[in-house]
DNA sequence: AGCACGCCGACT
DNA sequence: GTCGGCGTGCTC
């Protein structure tokens, strides 16, 4: 038997796996993520690594491989739980080891930067210039540029000396032999955010935050550690439940993690956790600098913290003893990574729970309906917070029917009884929030007279423009000739919906010349920090309107505003996508709750051509059950996840002829190993794009409710791949149960 | 990263 | 010839 191994040298070039002969005594007791020693090298030095997987054959030159030495038990480091992460990251989601690898430590690429290796000159002027004659007489033009460049400035960093001065570290040693200088790697940590630890004021929990906490704690205590859900409306205290938990792990001396998308990791958050915790918490975002999040993770590890709070990447924090992950805004897309493996963060961080012994928190507002459909399976335990802690009421939520509008003659983006709300807060001096739904804008063709939606016969999802001038449907290839009439009405008002933010500031600016408005979207919060300077401007009652998309929504309480409108909930319903109607209601809600957060009453207004749409619905009434139990029951119906589970098999290349024969054999290799198991082969079908700089690009999928024959599909598909060189001009890449069809 | 190998100029 | 400095390439 052989093992896999990756050497603990931090160097991009030893960033590979290395393989070894397992001796035969160690057989029994070796697994993955085993830290042991190996030679290693022409001196067969003795190095750490970590085992990362095993192999019976071995397909490297044979009298060259090595035997492991020995394995090291200190029990598992951190590093090993990291590695087994890795492995079952590597099965479940596809790519190579060393992507999964890479994703969990982050350490690796990091290390260089941070040791920043310095050189300080030792003797005078005096001493420099002779010996730098001495150089340069016997021709040690190395040594001798060394020099120069240390009397020009006594202190350089080892790396400039490297990469400019070409200089290996071969010379450098020996002129600190000769002591003409000291090398010197100073280790110094960063806090990117001062303590200023203020004690909050005693906490008051409503009783269903008391529930919550103990029903979480009861388990902990008996050992039975799990997963939980919060499902709790907007402003009924969370994040409060959250602190609590991780107060009482940490004082058991285990370490959270709590997870928050990036887009709603804002000041305000952080500082909640910092009034609490002090400088037990440290963040991470993406602004921090490369060495910055390396001394993080090296304080984590060190057990300097107990707190680590961070968009998906802070998961992979290397806590000696981890006790609890929390997932915040747990439905957010953004938890599913673009990049291979593509991985899920709330699937990822329940395996890292299981081999750390730790328990997973999942809070929202509106849960995924993964996250639900499970909770109501027993999977996880469901904790319910109804009421809000302040008991402030619900906004209350209004629909406007945007057909009835045309009919009436109004063909404004504004309708007529947003207009009435508008003036009257304007009036009343009170903040309005105007927003627009863009997310999925990829064009759904729908007619702007009676609301119409030209969707797949096959598939239930709207079709949309493709460049070859006909309609086509992403998920099963279908088309057909673009419509001129609407087929429902036989108007001619029909054709892509798009509406920008800026053609809305316009709109409300004629409308109410006398109104301050803001406008948010990507142009405008491009600049650094524009983002939070528009946010602080609206708070500070510098303006009465903000114009925006959904980063409006998130996590900001502004207590003034006491209207919401959205202009066009159908933006999201109809893009080509299966969770479509997922993602409007979890807007919808999450709009509707910015109104109302202070001692006033809120309204919201939601704009639409679908008045009749459950997603809509159930929004407007800010009913989630009513809404679960409707789309659980579509997703039943068309065997969409969570029902059944998906795996999206993406193939690339430059090509064209050769990406259609490709997916035909990977598509005839998918009927065959299918066997008897009950799996349905979709496609191949064309992505959203079907070409991204001249590369050409197809998708196929499989379709059943065991996961794990969608794996061991994976398994066979990614062999089969590698031992066909045919495959070798194409990228194919795994995704399950995709976020999005495409 | 660390180590050996091989090239090249300098000096006995 | 041979010695030592210096860049290069490999490590299962």
């Amino acid at each position: 038997m052989f093992a896999n191994i990756i050497v603990d040298i931090t160097h991009e070039k030893l960033d590979k796996i290395f393989q070894y002969r397992v001796p035969s005594h160690m057989e029994g007791e070796l697994s993955i993520g085993m830290e042991v020693l190996v030679p290693f090298g022409k001196g067969n030095r003795m190095t750490k690594g970590y085992v990362v997987d095993f192999t019976e054959n071995c397909d490297y030159d044979l009298s060259k491989v090595k035997e492991i030495a020995e394995i090291s038990r200190k029990g598992m480091a951190i590093e090993g739980k990291l590695v087994a992460l890795a492995a079952w990251m590597k099965e479940n989601y596809g790519g190579t080891m060393i992507q999964a690898l890479k994703t969990v430590l982050p350490i690796k690429q990091k290390e260089q930067a941070k040791v920043k290796k310095k050189v300080r000159l030792l003797l005078n002027e005096e001493e420099g210039k002779t010996k730098l004659d001495f150089y340069l007489h016997k021709n040690q033009k190395a040594r001798a540029r060394l020099l120069a460049a240390l009397l020009d400035e006594p202190v350089l960093d080892y790396e400039l000396i490297n990469k400019k001065l070409n200089i290996t570290l071969n010379v450098v040693r020996a002129l600190e032999e000769q002591g003409v200088l000291s090398i010197e790697s100073e280790q110094v940590y960063r806090n990117p955010i001062q303590n200023r630890k203020q004690q909050e004021k005693d906490i008051c929990y409503t009783v269903e935050q008391k529930n919550a906490i103990e029903c979480f704690w009861g388990d902990y205590q008996r050992q039975q550690y799990g997963t939980y859900l919060i499902h709790g409306v907007t402003g009924s205290g969370k994040t409060e439940v959250y602190m609590e938990m991780i107060a009482r792990v940490a004082a058991k001396g285990r370490q959270a993690i709590v997870l928050i998308p990036e887009i709603a990791l804002t000041f305000q958050t952080v500082m909640r956790f910092y009034r609490r915790f002090g400088d037990r918490v440290s963040i991470m975002n993406s602004r921090l600098s490369a060495g910055e999040r390396y001394d993080q993770m090296m304080r984590a590890k060190a057990g300097e913290i107990d707190v680590m709070i961070g968009p998906r990447s802070a998961l992979f924090t290397p806590f000696p003893n981890l006790g609890l992950i929390v997932i915040d805004e747990e439905h957010e897309n953004t938890y599913k990574s673009e990049q291979i493996p593509r991985y899920h963060t709330r699937e990822t961080a329940i395996a890292r729970a299981k081999l750390e012994q730790a328990s997973v928190i999942l809070g929202s507002a509106t849960p995924s309906v993964e996250a639900m459909y499970r909770a109501k399976h027993g999977e996880y335990k469901l904790l319910e917070l109804h009421n809000r802690s302040g008991n402030q009421e619900m906004a209350k939520v209004h629909v406007v029917d945007l057909r009835e509008e045309l009919r009436e003659g109004n063909r404004s983006i504004l309708s007529r009884k947003l207009q009435q709300m508008i003036a009257d807060r304007l009036q009343k001096k009170e903040q309005i929030m105007l927003f627009l739904n863009r997310r999925g804008y990829a064009g759904f063709i729908s007619c702007r007279e009676c609301g119409f939606v030209v969707k797949c016969p096959h598939c239930d999802v709207s079709l949309s423009y493709h460049r070859n001038g006909k309609m086509v449907c992403h998920y099963c290839g279908y088309e057909q000739e673009r419509v001129q009439i609407c087929p429902e009405c036989g108007s001619r008002h029909i054709g892509e919906f798009k509406a920008g933010t800026q053609q809305i500031e316009e709109v409300v600016k004629k409308h109410f010349p006398e109104a301050r408005v803001l406008r948010m979207d990507l142009d405008t919060t491009r600049s650094k920090d524009g983002h939070e300077k528009i946010l602080a401007a609206f708070a500070n009652e510098e303006a009465d309107i903000l114009v925006g998309t959904q980063m409006i929504v998130k996590g900001h309480d502004f207590p003034n505003v006491t209207l919401v409108g959205i202009l066009a909930a159908d933006m999201s319903l109809y893009s080509n996508d299966y969770r479509a109607g997922e993602r409007t209601f979890q807007l919808l809600t999450q709009a509707a709750g910015r109104a109302g957060r202070g001692a006033k009453k809120g309204e919201a207004l939601i704009q639409t051509y679908s008045p009749k749409h459950y997603a809509i619905v159930t929004a407007a009434a800010q009913d989630y059950e009513a809404f679960y139990e409707e789309e659980i029951h579509y997703r039943e119906l068309m065997g969409y996840p969570p029902v059944d589970n998906l795996l999206a098999i993406l193939v690339s290349c430059e090509k064209e002829a050769l990406l259609e024969t490709g997916c035909k054999y990977l598509k005839e290799f998918a009927v065959r190993i299918r066997g008897a198991e009950e799996v349905a082969i979709i496609g191949p079908a064309s992505p959203g794009i079907g070409k991204i700089n001249d590369v050409y690009r197809k998708v196929l999928y499989l379709k059943t409710e065991k996961y794990d024959t969608l794996i061991k599909m994976k398994n066979k598909l990614e062999q089969y791949i590698e031992v066909n060189p045919g495959f070798n001009p194409m990228r194919i890449q795994f995704d399950f149960n995709p976020m999005h069809i495409s």
